[in-house]
RNA sequence: GCCCCCAUAGCUCAGUGGAUAGAGCACUUCCCUCCUAAGGAAGGGGUCGCACGUUCGAUUCGUGCUGGGGGCGCCA
């Protein structure tokens, strides 16, 4: 199976609403890999589309290489730039056709253009890396990069000679375009009227290349914001008629947006949170609860994805600093305090644990939490068959509180002996369910906090 | 205009064809000579958007409406 996720853009932010598929996708691919599955990890990055001759224009018209370089944030200064060429458009609509000549003339390999384009791809590497180390997220595709839109431009052509000799194409107003039966759909756009490439083209173009690459029979989970709900329908439907898949082996699993409480984000009108900026206010606020660099950052890592994860994924998240970096309460560091506060018994009670014989028998709370704990597998088994973390996400905390009333209210050390194997034994367990639902979760524990 | 998603406590969200619908935050009050108090206990707070329908029974399923979000050929 290919789970592909995250797909930022190059010289756009990495911003909050990139964590969603970020995270979400690497749960998803753990998940399928611990149930059995052969798991490609890849990274659809954007680094293809008119959007870059808009770009190119505006660095080539008003920016200046030495300035974006020597800046600690390059793409910042890129998509200052692209907000400006918007604010230019707006007055003189003539800017749109220049970009659009900026990027026939990537597509047609101008050597310039090409290097322009090639410097924004490592400036955006830069960030992408840095975000992906902090969140211990990696790729198994292309050296760990996953294959860009880019990659695929060569073979655009053989895609829309397949399409054309299948006649599924049909010009309109100059375009090119797929129809489908009883207007199912409206039309799908495959080349704009001056021959230009579009996402369609080169996600058909990716698939093609999937299919050749991993075989026939391999199924692609896609996980895109749910906007493009839409869109991956025409998709499907078009591989369908291609001939390239069986519907079963695609899926679209998409996902809600961060939204202010009462205006959007917009990467265009600049009002969007940049994930780095998240990173580093997380970092700050679990420093100030005086812990250690590397311990604030892992606490600091989970209440971010933690935030996110216990969400069903098809609700938009309202995106709100206290909310979002919460560390009390159900949040991920309620989850790691759990796992520390467990572990902390189990060192204590030392040998304790690996003696077997004279267990007390099992009554009340005991036997509430162990089955509670039992139900472990089952729960990992419906998340993973339905693609929602979150199912997990609420076991886990449920059990955490459940092992934290527990912990009040029986003595576990100092129980009588038999007793306190019976509670260590428990205590084993909860740590070891949550330690590995933790790490499906894509969440690191900690020693001490 | 058409299509998709959503509506549950003051706020943010879980949840189920069946019993007094749950959590976190916020608020009030308790609990560290004792396994980490980033924890635990107690309390107030809900006609589960509205209406109709299916059902022995609907917050859950269906239809309609209202409200919010997203989408609908030259963005991705």
């Amino acid at each position: 199976m290919i789970v592909e996720y995250s797909s930022p853009n190059i010289a756009k932010p990495f911003t909050i609403g990139h964590l969603r598929s970020t995270i979400i996708g690497d749960v998803i691919a753990n998940m399928l890999q611990v149930t059995g599955h052969d798991v490609k990890r890849d990274n659809h990055v954007g680094d293809w589309g008119t959007q870059f001759g808009k770009l190119i224009y505006a660095i080539q018209e008003w920016g200046s290489l030495e300035e974006i370089e020597s800046s600690p944030r390059p793409v910042k200064v890129l998509v200052e730039l692209y907000v400006q060429f918007h604010e230019a458009a707006d007055k003189n609509p003539e800017l749109e056709n220049h970009a659009r000549e900026k990027f026939k003339l990537l597509e047609s390999g101008d050597e310039d253009t090409r290097a322009l384009w090639n410097k924004c791809v490592d400036w955006s590497w830069k960030e992408f890396g840095y975000i992906y180390s902090k969140l211990g997220i990696t790729f198994t595709e292309n050296n760990g990069r996953g294959y860009g839109e880019s990659f695929f431009e060569k073979n655009l052509q053989t895609v829309l000679e397949e399409l054309s000799s299948k006649n599924l194409l049909k010009q309109s107003e100059g375009a090119q375009i797929v129809e489908f039966e009883d207007e199912k759909y409206p039309p799908l756009m495959i080349a704009k009227s001056d021959g230009a490439s579009l996402y369609a083209t080169r996600d058909l173009a990716t698939d093609k290349f999937r299919l050749s690459t991993y075989g026939n029979d391999i199924s692609i989970i896609n996980e895109v914001g749910s906007e493009q709900t839409l869109y991956f329908r025409q998709l499907y439907e078009v591989e369908r008629l291609l001939g390239w898949f069986q519907p079963t082996q695609r899926t679209h699993v998409g996902h809600g947006l961060y939204r202010f409480k009462d205006q959007k984000m917009s990467t265009r009108k600049g009002n969007t949170i940049w994930l780095e900026d998240v990173i580093a206010e997380a970092e700050a606020r679990a420093s100030k609860l005086g812990n250690d660099t590397s311990a604030a950052s892992q606490i600091a890592i989970a209440s971010l994805k933690w935030n996110d994860l216990k969400h069903s994924p098809q609700q938009d998240v309202i995106f709100d600093w206290d909310q979002i970096l919460n560390m009390e309460g159900n949040s991920g560091p309620y989850m790691l305090y759990t796992v520390v506060r467990a572990n902390s018994v189990l060192a204590k009670a030392g040998e304790t644990q690996s003696q077997n014989g004279g267990a007390a028998p099992l009554s009340g709370e005991d036997r509430d939490l162990v089955r509670f704990i039992s139900k472990f597998p089952e729960v990992v088994l419906q998340a993973t068959n339905q693609y929602l973390p979150s199912t997990l996400t609420t076991y886990l905390f449920q059990l955490a509180q459940q092992y934290n009333v527990f912990y009040q209210s029986s003595p576990i050390l100092k129980a009588d002996e038999n007793t306190k194997i019976l509670r260590v034994m428990i205590t084993a367990a909860t740590a070891q369910v949550l330690k590995s639902g933790l790490k499906l979760l894509g969440i690191q524990t900690v020693e001490k906090m």
